[in-house]
DNA sequence: TCTCCGTTGCACACCAGTGTGCAGCGTAAT
DNA sequence: ATTACGCTGCACACTGGTGTGCAACGGAGA
């Protein structure tokens, strides 16, 4: 043994467990996006692995989708703290913060989904502290009249940010105009008139580059070439 | 023999028949809403009667669910068409759609989670003619300025009428300000000014006219508890 | 009264998924 | 070369749901 410390320095043999490991947790986070109630052998075969490798690093399905959504919610914490750290204003703050979650949005849409069905009770439990942060940041608008008030603020940040996670789930996921359609979408529900919404798009992330393009680019009638089940399935 | 027609004038056998397939029925749509996985022993049971016997009504789960959604569907596309056909703007007839959905929102709100999951695919299907008639209200909204234009149609539809589902499904589901709230807010992302919004919800539906109608089937109170596995799931 | 038939209760067979055990294989570390 | 060990492939038991078959009960209608 040449490794004293507990993180660092791992071996190969360690370092390429962790590997499939991270891959697994991956892989599921897709496979799961796509249908809630895949199975692990679904799951393991996306991660090229057998189902009993899955076992090997998961004792059970519970553990794996918890291990999951407590990596993103980690992860989506980080960025709203962050967010919230600075002084700006709250439609501001939230512009920055759906901002910064649209890269990975489409991953973590799955958690939307996990928390109905089997597991729902654990996984809403581990979104629960995530949940308050962003709900004090809407109360934050409403307090200074920033937000509307027609919906308790819990309510209307679940509301807000379950749209922004709809939008990232349709066909515009990867168009940049996705972002600016979510961001927008989410603004108005807060009670941001559209004016001041499209101001703070505008010029708080995406700047003038793109700001023309939102009218339909693309009616979109037909497509659909997401979601494997259900398309355009939207909240 | 004394029935040479069709429905009318059942004989009782045949009555009470259609009223267990009824009350199954029914019950599905409430079973199913507070957990979209129940299976058709909890159905049986809560529908008073045994398992086999909706087997004798229903060839198969799928075939429950279908009728239900069509059921479900067939009235609300009712309710649209009608709402639709008045020369109204279309901010206020999603006004108006919403407050005469209001009252059975809480028993179709199954349909979007019937919308993921196992047969989705089918219910998809059923809901389509709906989403397009949905679609349609939106567009018509669109192009006459009175709705804002930053996702297209078919898309803010479904996320506007998600929201108030949503919102149908929270705790506030009872009280008339819930219906309040979702039509504000259902307003407010189709990007209709606050100040609107609150015009239109406080003189075009509930006020003289619509205010003894609007919750006029049995305010069900009581049943269902509401949302048994997942408190506030809310989108 | 007797017959019809919806309902019941229990019996199955049939999946599909979970979780486990174990022998063996390949490869990096020693 | 030998060991350690992650991965594989297959075995199995178990669970829970679906859908069916069938004898029997009981009330409405002839």
């Amino acid at each position: 043994m040449c490794n004293n410390g507990v993180v660092p320095t791992e071996s190969s043999r360690a370092r390429s467990m962790n590997e499939t490991r991270d891959r697994i947790l991956d892989v599921a986070l897709d496979v799961l996006g796509e249908n809630p109630d895949a199975g692990m052998g679904e799951i393991a075969s996306a991660a090229g692995v057998v189902r009993r490798t899955v076992y090997g690093h998961f004792p059970s399905r519970l553990d794996l989708i918890r291990t999951l959504t407590e990596r993103a919610v980690t992860e989506m914490t980080a960025v709203l703290t962050d967010v919230k750290a600075s002084d700006a204003e709250a439609d501001a703050a939230w512009v920055e913060f759906i901002a910064r979650l649209w890269p990975v949005a489409h991953r973590y849409r799955v958690l939307l989904a996990l928390r109905r069905g089997e597991y729902g009770e654990a996984i809403h439990g581990l979104l629960g502290p995530f949940d308050e942060l962003l709900a004090d940041l809407v109360k934050r608008g409403q307090d200074s009249d920033v937000f509307a008030q027609h919906l308790p603020a819990a309510m209307l940040s679940q509301l807000a940010y379950g749209a922004v996670f709809a939008i990232a789930d349709s066909d515009l996921s990867n168009a940049t105009l996705g972002a600016r359609a979510a961001t927008i979408t989410s603004l108005l529900m807060l009670g941001v008139p559209e004016t001041r919404a499209v101001a703070l798009v505008g010029d708080q992330s995406y700047p003038q580059h793109l700001s023309a393009a939102a009218n339909r680019p693309a009616p979109d009638t037909t497509s659909s070439p997401h979601s494997a089940k259900n398309p355009a399935r939207t909240v």
